[in-house]
DNA sequence: TTGAACATGAAACATTGTTTCATTAATATA
DNA sequence: TATATTAATGAAACAATGTTTCATGTTCAA
């Protein structure tokens, strides 16, 4: 482990903390791989990262944990693709306005789109908005490029 | 069956025909069963409605097909919570902008909000987009004035 | 250091996604 | 209207994911 992911971890270990969730193995190593990764990433791609660490019911569990926590976030491109992304949390409390999804359906990347926020929308009268997620399907920039 | 659900069935085969596709006794319930529903349903739900002639497999592949045809789409509101709805064809095929859509967290019903439509999202450049869903969570008008 | 509270992993089962293949049904046209 | 071509069906079988129960192991506050 180098001092990059040593750091990361002991990030991780506060953050637990100050959500008052108990600071364990699945827990630091799930979030950390997901604060360094620069795409949301699938159970596959975790476990991938995990190695022999990895057990099918803990990762279940943990991630529920840590979506509950809104340590993590949970993007649904497909009704068979999941993918997880670390939630980052420099932003104002006050104003935490949700970002988009974009998922490429050329090179089959999720990428948030930190800087594009979800916009208002005009419900009917009566309904009562919590939660907005946008997910946008196209071409990213990387692809477009390349051809 | 009553005039209503027969004329529904009629138009569905009609549908069908103009898409290119086969009129089959899976492809005529399902569509007409979805077409008939206020609310897009869940797998379960249509299964309920179609007793004996609901096969697993044939409505997996029935409604792969009936989404490729646009005739029917898919709502993803969570990772274990899909549903399915009939896709209303009056609107302009040239400005076919989709619809959001509202899952209340209460009665846990979704609603497909035809009169509000998904608004442009200004991308960074280079993205190209094609798709655009948008869920929104929340408390529905019904369960709202309940209260 | 230790106990209460919680997390883990094994087992077991449910649900959903998916392919292969022999059989059956739909439809165009002869 | 009969029939040939083409496609859909349903059985079987398996993969992936979701979920609970329970005995055991771990964390952390006092």
């Amino acid at each position: 482990m180098n001092r990059k992911e040593k750091e990361g971890e002991m990030d991780i270990a506060e953050l637990l903390k100050n959500k008052g969730l108990k600071k364990t193995n699945a827990r630091v190593k799930i979030s950390s791989i997901l604060s360094q990764s620069v795409q949301p990433l699938s159970e596959k791609e975790i476990k991938k990262k995990m190695g022999n660490e990895y057990d099918r019911i803990t990762f279940y569990r943990t991630v529920q944990v840590l979506i509950k926590a809104d340590i993590i976030h949970r993007i649904i491109v497909d009704n068979t693709q999941i993918k997880y992304a670390f939630t980052k949390d420099d932003k104002n409390e006050l104003d935490k306005t949700e970002h988009i999804h974009f998922y490429c359906t050329q090179c089959h990347k999720l990428i948030c789109l930190e800087d594009v926020l979800v916009q208002y929308y005009e419900l009917p009268k009566g309904y009562i908005q919590s939660e907005c997620a946008v997910l946008i399907k196209g071409i990213c920039k990387n692809c477009n490029e390349k051809k």
